[in-house]
DNA sequence: GACCAGGCACATC
DNA sequence: GATGTGCATGGT
């Protein structure tokens, strides 16, 4: 069977309307987010950020240089921050020592090399890789998430035993290969899920998702 | 006070 | 390769 995944999309987005994501005013500050918002409500990891803003270190060099304790107090509101922390910094010693600490000529890498790169640094996942390359690069990397399988299985267009590079290639094949539409789907989902497909207490009723 | 949130690495079988 | 566990905060 072959769902229309363009035609879901279309609904959603003229459900909800444009999201505008990601939140951030870099691709610095899109990484960074990425990596705190690992299994994190937003919000926590929103105020973890405006506390890296507030310090001025929301910048590559300054931020390491900054040291781990210094880090994990100004992140602690994201929760797991020892963890974090750690995770900021290997990602931080590949943008420093591959890249010079730029961005920039981080985001000129071709996706299939950037990806990989980056899922060898400890603490980036698939996901959190994909939202990277996503939303800080622009590019036509596919962000799988919890909500994702959770509602793609509710609505049986997948099995729930469905693995993360499973779930991205059902996608991939069945939209067209634009990062605004990769962009707009994900966060779409998201707000769906939010709003109707909650873990427990879904209502899923009125969820305008109806397949 | 329980439950949840935009994961990942590592141990163990 | 599948399954279980630690990591931690703030909002509802």
């Amino acid at each position: 069977m072959s769902v229309d995944l363009r035609g879901v999309y279309k609904r959603l987005a003229a459900h909800f309307g444009p999201q505008h994501w990601w939140p951030g005013d870099s691709a610095f500050e899109i990484s960074v987010g990425a990596i705190l918002t690992q299994n994190t409500n937003w919000s926590n990891a929103a105020l973890a950020i405006a506390n890296l803003k507030k310090e001025r270190v929301l910048h590559p060099a300054r931020l390491y240089k900054l040291g781990s304790r210094k880090t994990a107090q100004l992140i602690r509101p994201s929760g797991y921050y020892r963890l974090k922390t750690k995770r900021l910094r290997s990602f931080l010693r590949l943008v420093i020592s591959s890249y010079g600490g730029s961005l920039m000529r981080m985001g000129r890498v071709p996706l299939p090399e950037l990806r990989s790169e980056l899922l060898t640094v400890n603490g980036i996942g698939p996901e959190t890789a994909d939202s990277i390359l996503l939303y800080a690069f622009g590019k036509p990397s596919f962000v799988v998430d919890a909500y994702t399988k959770r509602i793609f299985s509710r609505h049986h267009l997948i099995s729930d035993l469905e693995t993360y590079d499973e779930v991205q290639s059902y996608c991939v094949e069945r939209l067209p290969q634009d990062p605004g539409i990769f962009n707009e789907f994900h966060a779409l989902i998201v707000r769906l899920g939010k709003e109707y497909c909650l873990k427990n207490n879904p209502k899923c009723n009125s969820c305008p998702l109806a397949l």
